[in-house]
DNA sequence: CCTTTTATGTACTGATCGGTATATATTTCA
DNA sequence: TGAAATATATACCGATCAGTACATAAAAGG
């Protein structure tokens, strides 16, 4: 997102000494991320990552640093390309239409054809190996502040008048992820994509109309 | 709980003979539980399991077989002892008493103070490293066949009238149990009480009034 | 050509994984 | 007082884990 850091290629700062790599760092990170996304943080093991990516472990490591950096970087991709449909459902008229593009794109990112099923945020926050801790609370502060941009908005529907004085922002948004969440769960438990669109769809049967 | 297979000990069918056991089957059993409960099968090491257990290795096999027959064996008491709320929670007059029911049981079973955060059925159906294949499975089926038991309850509800005729039982508690399984990723993730709360009377406030 | 610099491939490290062999301890039955 | 049966404790098994040492290969600068 940043301009400074367009791609990971920048961890390399010299411009072209010595012999050239013989991968794209970008499209490995791509490779690491999918396996990342099915088996999560832990169950991602290196020999597994090494072969996805098609290179072996020292480039690796120089290139990435090690599994939890590498994981790290996977979820900035993760969140840059996969998860940039939060930002844009942000921009919908109104409350309800935030809520309708926010299911639907859950839906979309995590029950599509070509990725993973799941959510690689919900998969991690849960998944808990003690060694693991610290990818947990990283995680979870990530998701949290998206939250926190969820209830903003609902805030501003609420001063807009789109959103109905009854309904707390902060407990309408909370609720709407519970919801996201629970879909990544089913998405992850192999639940076909017409049960999911039904689910999203009663949620919006559901909605608290203005 | 029921009567023919009371307890674990039932797995040592003789009477009494040679050195008897140091331990209590049952006890050990709900320890391990307790392991599992807060790092998922893979994320469970046999030295954690046997350390909470208070056992050696050697009698942890001999009891129990091995690992995915202990993550089994915990299983089911894990749904004997706490996932009965939603026996009991299919017992309410209206579908609405059912929603409600299976909400604050889900609330105070994954958010209690004693037991480990988040739900041990969402842990094990999520996390995934090759190796868990089929307990995964084993996860999701057992989970199928309780949403079964709440379509039905709700279909019960529809044909007895206090369930709009709009609404399809199956599409609500597909959506029903994606808000229980959300509840658990976010009570899992450290999330508090009261914002759990929230969200359950949120859930309750957007359900479809007959 | 030679040195420097960076990347690669192979082979390895110690730690931990799930699971077990073996010897010993404790009981019941004969 | 054995002999059979079961449980325990210690120490081990091969496999895999994340991470690295080391020698070699390929580029740029001198």
């Amino acid at each position: 997102m940043s301009p400074s850091s367009p791609s990971v290629t920048a961890c390399a700062a010299s411009p072209s000494r010595g012999r050239p790599r013989e991968f794209d760092p970008d499209e490995a990170l791509a490779r690491a991320l999918r396996v990342f996304w099915q088996r999560g943080y832990e169950g991602a093991s290196m020999a597994e990552l090494t072969e996805a990516m098609g290179i072996a472990k020292p480039s690796l490591y120089a290139c990435f640093g090690n599994k939890e950096a590498l994981f790290r970087k996977a979820l900035d991709l993760y969140e840059r390309e996969k998860l940039c449909y939060v930002k844009t459902a942000l921009d919908a008229p109104t409350a309800r239409g935030v809520a309708e593009k926010l299911l639907t794109g859950a839906l979309a990112t995590h029950c599509g054809e070509t990725d993973p099923q799941g959510c690689l945020g919900v998969i991690s926050a849960v998944t808990c190996g003690a060694e693991a801790e610290t990818i947990r609370a990283e995680v979870i502060a990530r998701r949290a502040s998206s939250e926190r941009a969820i209830v903003a908005r609902f805030e501003r529907a609420r001063d807009e008048g789109d959103l109905s004085e009854h309904v707390d922002p902060e407990a309408l948004a909370s609720y709407l992820t519970t919801v996201m969440q629970g879909l990544s769960v089913k998405a992850g438990s192999g639940a076909g994509r017409e049960a999911l669109e039904r689910i999203v769809a009663t949620t919006l049967a559901c909605w608290p109309s203005a």
